[in-house]
DNA sequence: CGTCTCATTGAGCTATATCAACATCCGTGG
DNA sequence: CCACGGATGTTGATATAGCTCAATGAGACG
């Protein structure tokens, strides 16, 4: 549950990638591709297992091949926060990351790790590089400004309704199919990632569920279908688009709202 | 309250200006600083103005002078977040920010803006220049991971202490006096970077006041002197360093707990 | 000194946490 | 293939931190 699971040997794999074309990676020509091969090593995870490096090292950058991760941060008294999902493509910077994140996976997956050093020596070189790094870094920060605001003040419903909308538009990002959603999320960690307890997302879903915004699939509690996008999307509170009509709102009752199976 | 205040000409600014040592000009030779000057503009704010584009530019770069300034975003409802203050030396990256976002000056202050393409021009041909705004994108995502989980999983208590401490390291990076500790942020902007409300402020202000752990300046609400950083680390959750003794707690008690004056 | 804004304090209310029971899912072994 | 058992999810009952509404107090500024 702690140590890394298999370590391929590093090769000229970077050509058959499946992030090859992805943001990073998709700044870099063939031959600097071979250069960035010679020095990234490849590991493979099982769920629940962690992305650990040795304490010695800095922190080095992890670019996200496949399966999903979650880097998340905790107090002392064990309470904790999930920050990210990670996707393939998305990856991540250790680099002034404070003490006690944690990166594990949700789903197998697959990450290629490059030493800092080296993504610095490579990125002086290929200014595509750098400018995709920092590319990478702006949306990162985009990212959780939003999830600041949610956490700061929204809802429960909200945060839902949120999660929901931004996880479909990720799944799409990444080819998979947001009709069925998966969520690669335990209950628990939807609830780590937006500031609730189980018990209030779990509730939250059934709420959603009774007004008809979202079904889930029979026995597949992971798979959410969004029957109602723009419902859920001004629960969510995102803005109108410059030009809407009136003051829309979406409320959900708490008793035995009977709506559609 | 919306159009800037003031509009200097752009002249040969940068070897006075105040941030020139500073995170990304500090990267720069005096030649490379002269091409940075000619293409920079200069701003000055005063409190509760707002630093507005048009609307057709891509949103710039901004570089805090002097002063303070804060970065924040809102629910269409009017519910606000500030996601961060902005202090000498910082600098705003409107790039990927999500619309809705505001920056308005908390004291007087001056910026110095920089067009988003032009940056991107000057930063290919000097990779310090790149190399140092990447920097600064890194440890602003740590900020917002450290508020992330300030905001996800702390108690109000815990997020007041987490505040006031961080506010004294940052003070003291520009070179201000933690004792006692300025405020730029007034109860209701706390409240709004906490995710809590002015009368839950103010009255973990209060308790902390009477547990001993802080003091006001007579008559200067919004001087603070932290008399107790260590148990106010302790209720901040600061992860113990590595070799601490027993898991200590920090209680505040809701009831009249009358402590030192 | 008045007036206005900002901060503090009080009293109740509510959304969400907590505690607890149950249900459902899923892997394992018979 | 089914039965069992632990993990995960749902639902209910209650507690509570923090919110809301409202009144009072204190600084700032003309």
């Amino acid at each position: 549950m702690e140590t890394p699971f298999f370590i391929a040997p590093r090769g000229r794999r970077c050509p058959g990638c499946p992030v090859r074309n992805c943001t990073v990676c998709s700044s870099l020509d063939a031959v600097q591709l071979a250069e960035l091969d010679a020095v990234a090593s490849f590991r493979k995870l099982l769920p629940k297992q962690s992305l650990v490096f040795e304490d010695d090292l800095e922190m080095p950058v992890a670019n996200v091949l496949t399966g999903q991760l979650k880097v998340s941060r905790s107090l002392p008294d064990g309470r904790t926060q999930v920050m990210r999902v990670l996707r393939p493509g998305d990856f991540f910077d250790g680099g002034k990351i404070s003490a006690g994140v944690t990166v594990s996976a949700l789903t197998d997956s697959s990450v290629c790790i490059v030493p800092r050093e080296l993504l610095d020596r490579l990125a002086v070189k290929h200014r595509a590089l750098e400018r995709a790094v920092r590319a990478e870094l702006e949306s990162e920060l985009a990212d959780a400004q939003d999830h600041l605001l949610a956490l700061g003040r929204m809802t429960a419903a909200e945060r839902v309704a949120d999660f929901l909308l931004r996880e479909q538009s990720h799944a799409l990002k990444v080819g998979e199919n947001g009709h069925p959603l998966t969520l690669h999320l335990s209950r628990a960690e939807i609830a780590d990632y937006l500031g609730l307890t189980t018990e209030t997302v779990s509730r939250t879903f059934t709420r959603l569920k009774n007004a008809g915004l979202i079904r889930f699939e029979p026995g597949r509690l992971a798979r959410v279908h969004i029957r109602d996008p723009r419902r859920l999307a001004v629960l969510a509170g995102s803005h109108p688009p410059a030009g809407t009509r009136i003051e829309e709102t979406v409320t959900l009752s708490q008793g035995a709202g009977q709506a559609p199976t």
